[in-house]
RNA sequence: CGGGGUGUAGCGCAGUCUGGUAGCGCAUCUGGUUUGGGACCAGAGGGUCGGGGGUUCGAAUCCCUCCACCCCGACCA
C-alpha cells in the first residue's frame, strides 16, 4: 500500500473526550472514529488491525475443529420467548419492531438463536460432539458505554456453541477450548491470564475468565504465582484471618459512641484497630423479612458471594433505613449482633474474633467485649468477603511466605462457560442416543471479544510516540520511508523495487510515498505502530546501504543495500 | 437511573459573567522557500456558535425547553 492512496487519518493532537489510552491513540491514529456513543467507525488501519485478530482466531478456531457459521444480528423475539429472556434480559437488550409491528432484538448474544438452530440439524449422537462459531457484530445496548471500542455497544465478538451427548464431553471440548484461547491470546503477543470466574446467572460448572493484564483494566483478579492460582475477585475464595478463634477475656460491656457511625469512627473514638470491630450490614432475605451479613471492619462486602448464600435474595437488596430502623430500632451506623432478631451470617474472619466491637442496636451506643456463643448466637459462617493483597492463597498450605495472595487488574477479553442444559431443556434441543432414547444435550459457549482486543493490545503496547504493535497484529509489518523519493530517481527507484519484492514475499508493507518531510513521515509510522522500518535516502545509499530499525529498539542500523530483502525477511519470521 | 460537566470550523480551544453580528493554534487548499524527527513566508477556503422557542432595536452571550456527548456512581454478564 502505498500512503499516497491510503486514508492515513492521523492527528497531532488528542480528542478531548478520549480517556484510556488506547481509545486515545484509536483515535489518532486514524483506527477508529466515533459515530454515537459505543459506536464507531472502522478506519482503514483499524480494519486491517481487527481482520489481523480475526484471522488468528479464525485458524485456531479451525484448528480446534470448530466449524465456522454466520448467525442474524436482527433475532425475533420468540426466540427469546421461549428461553424466557425476553423477560429477564434487561435494557442491554435492545428491542425494535418491524413494519408489521412484531418484535425483534438485536442479538447481544446467540444461545437462542444457535440452540434453535441446531435443535433441528442434529439429531443423532454420532453427529456430537460438535462446535459451531462465528465472528459476528453484537450489539449490547450499555447504560455506559466508555473507553472507545473496549467497552462499546456495538462490537465484534468471535462467539462459540458446543453440543454434547454428556457432561464428559461437554468438559473434554471445554479444556480444548482453554487450550484453544490461550494459543489465540499467545499468537496475539498479549499478556494474559486465565482466571477462574463467576458463573453467574447463567449457572453451569466451570467457566473461566481470560484476562489482558493492564491497569487500565475495569477487573481485579487475584494471583498467587506459586500455586499458580487466578480468580477474579469476584470469586476468589477468603479464607479466616487469624487462626482459630481466641477464647474470650473481657467482659460485655456498653459504651456511649455519640454520633460515631462508621467503622472508622468508632475504631477511632475507642482507640482499637478496625479489625477488632465487625460491621453488621442488613440485606434482604431470601424469604422475605432481613438477614444481617457481619464482616470484620476493615473487610468488603463481596455481594456476589453474599447472594448465594440460600438466606440471602439473589440478587443482592440493601435494606433501607426505613427498613431498618424497623427491624433492628436504630439507624445503619449502630446495628450488632448482639439481641438481633433476624438471621445473622459471618465472614468467616469475623466468626473468628473473640473480644470485639459492634453496635448495640442503638443509636449512638456500641458493646465491646462481644463474644460468639456467650453475647449472642454463634453465626452462620459464610464466606462474604472480598479478598485483598496480602490474603493468603485459597490453595496455599500456610507454610510458605510467596503463597500470599496479590491483586493485579485485567481486561476481559474471553470468557469460556460450561452451560449446561439451560438452552437446550428450554428449546428442546434433543438428540437420539445409542439407544434411540431422546436426550437434552449440554452445552458450552466460548466468547472472545475481537474488537476489545485490538484496544487491550494498545494498553499494553505503547509509548510516548505511539503504538507498538506486536508483530501479528501490526497494521503493516513494514513501512519503507524514503528521504527525497520525489527529488531523487535512486531514491525513487530503490524504494519502489523494495517494496514490490517485499510485496512478492507476501509481507504487508507501507511505502510512504507523500511528499512530506521526514518528521511527519517518521511520527505516522511511529504512530500507527508498524514495527518494522526502512529509510532511504540518497545519503545512506552512496555507501551502498539502508537503515534499519525496530519500532521498539531505540538504535536504526545500517544494512547493506544488497542485502536488504533477506534481512527483512530474516527479521520478520523471528518475530 | 442518580450526580457533575461540556456542546463555538475536521481536531484542540478562547469569547458567554458585563448582549453590538465570531476569533486563535493545528489541519486543509494555492504560490514560494525548505527537506533525517510533526518547517517557514504570503495568501485562501471552511462555522444556521447542538436544536427549538422566548426576551431585546440587536443574542454564541440572558431566559425556557429539548437533544447529544463526557466523567463519577449505581446497575449488569
Amino acid at each position: 500500500m502505498r500512503t499516497s492512496n491510503f486514508l492515513l487519518s492521523t492527528l497531532k493532537e488528542t480528542p478531548a473526550d478520549a480517556e484510556v489510552i488506547s481509545h486515545q491513540l484509536m483515535l489518532r491514529a486514524g483506527m477508529i472514529r466515533k459515530v454515537a456513543a459505543g459506536i464507531y467507525n472502522w478506519l482503514p488501519v483499524g480494519l486491517r488491525v481487527l481482520r489481523k485478530v480475526e484471522t488468528i482466531v479464525r485458524e485456531e478456531m479451525d484448528r480446534a475443529g470448530a466449524q465456522e457459521v454466520l448467525m442474524p444480528t436482527v433475532q425475533p423475539a420468540e426466540l427469546w420467548q421461549e428461553s424466557g429472556r425476553w423477560e429477564q434480559y434487561g435494557g442491554e437488550l435492545l428491542r425494535m419492531q418491524d413494519r408489521h409491528n412484531r418484535d425483534f432484538c438485536l442479538g447481544p448474544t446467540h444461545e437462542e438463536v444457535i440452540t434453535s438452530l441446531i435443535s433441528n440439524e442434529i439429531r443423532s449422537y454420532k453427529q456430537l460432539p460438535a462446535n459451531f462459531y462465528q465472528i459476528q457484530t453484537k450489539f449490547r445496548d450499555e447504560r455506559r458505554p466508555r473507553f472507545g471500542v473496549m467497552r462499546a455497544r456495538e462490537f465484534i465478538m468471535k462467539d462459540a456453541y458446543s453440543f454434547h451427548l454428556d457432561s464428559e464431553s461437554l468438559g473434554q471440548t471445554y479444556d480444548l477450548m482453554f487450550d484453544t484461547y490461550s494459543r489465540i491470546f499467545t499468537r496475539l503477543g498479549l499478556h494474559f491470564r486465565a482466571v477462574e470466574a463467576d458463573t453467574g446467572s447463567i449457572g453451569g460448572n466451570a467457566s473461566h475468565e481470560f484476562h489482558v493484564l493492564a491497569d487500565s483494566g475495569e477487573d481485579a483478579i487475584a494471583v498467587c504465582d506459586k500455586y499458580d492460582y487466578a480468580s477474579n475477585v469476584e470469586l476468589a475464595e477468603a479464607l479466616a484471618v487469624g487462626g482459630p478463634r481466641p477464647s474470650a477475656t473481657q467482659s460485655l460491656t456498653k459504651v456511649d459512641t455519640p454520633d460515631q457511625t462508621t467503622i472508622e469512627q468508632v475504631s477511632r473514638f475507642l482507640k482499637l484497630d478496625a479489625s477488632n470491630t465487625v460491621k453488621t450490614l442488613l440485606v434482604h432475605g431470601a424469604e422475605g423479612g432481613l438477614v444481617a451479613l457481619v464482616l470484620r471492619g476493615d473487610h468488603e462486602l463481596n455481594e456476589i458471594k453474599a447472594q448465594k448464600h440460600p438466606l440471602v435474595a439473589d440478587p443482592l437488596v440493601w435494606a433501607t433505613d426505613d427498613e431498618i430502623k424497623h427491624a433492628v430500632g436504630c439507624a445503619p451506623g449502630s446495628i450488632g449482633v448482639v439481641e438481633l432478631s433476624v438471621p445473622v451470617i459471618a465472614d468467616r474472619s469475623a466468626a473468628n474474633l473473640a473480644d470485639f466491637v459492634c453496635g448495640a442496636n442503638e443509636d449512638g451506643v456500641h458493646y465491646t467485649g462481644v463474644n460468639w456463643g456467650r453475647d449472642c448466637a454463634e453465626p452462620d459462617v459464610f464466606d462474604l468477603r472480598s479478598v485483598v493483597a496480602g490474603d493468603q492463597c485459597a490453595r496455599a498450605d500456610g507454610n510458605g511466605e510467596d503463597d500470599q495472595l496479590s491483586i493485579t487488574r485485567g481486561i476481559e477479553v474471553g470468557h469460556i462457560f460450561q452451560l449446561g442444559t439451560k438452552y437446550s431443556e428450554a428449546m428442546n434441543a434433543t438428540c437420539l442416543d445409542n439407544n434411540g432414547k431422546a436426550v437434552v444435550m449440554p452445552m458450552g459457549c466460548y466468547g472472545i471479544g475481537v474488537s476489545r482486543i485490538v484496544a487491550s493490545a494498545i494498553e499494553q503496547n505503547h509509548d510516548s510516540r505511539g503504538i507498538l504493535w506486536p508483530d501479528s497484529m501490526a497494521p503493516f509489518q513494514l513501512v519503507i520511508t524514503p528521504i527525497g523519493y520525489h527529488k531523487s530517481e535512486a531514491v525513487k527507484s530503490t524504494c519502489d523495487s523494495l517494496y514490490t519484492t517485499m510485496q512478492e514475499h507476501g509481507i504487508e508493507v507501507l511505502l510512504d510515498d507523500r511528499n512530506e518531510r521526514p518528521g511527519i513521515m517518521f511520527a505516522d509510522a511511529d504512530l500507527i505502530g508498524v514495527p518494522h522500518r526502512v529509510v532511504i535516502g540518497d545519503k545512506s545509499l552512496s555507501n551502498g546501504t539502508v537503515e534499519y530499525k525496530y519500532r521498539r529498539n531505540d538504535a536504526a542500523e545500517d544494512v547493506p543495500q544488497n542485502g536488504i530483502v533477506e534481512f527483512l525477511l530474516d527479521r520478520m519470521l523471528k518475530n
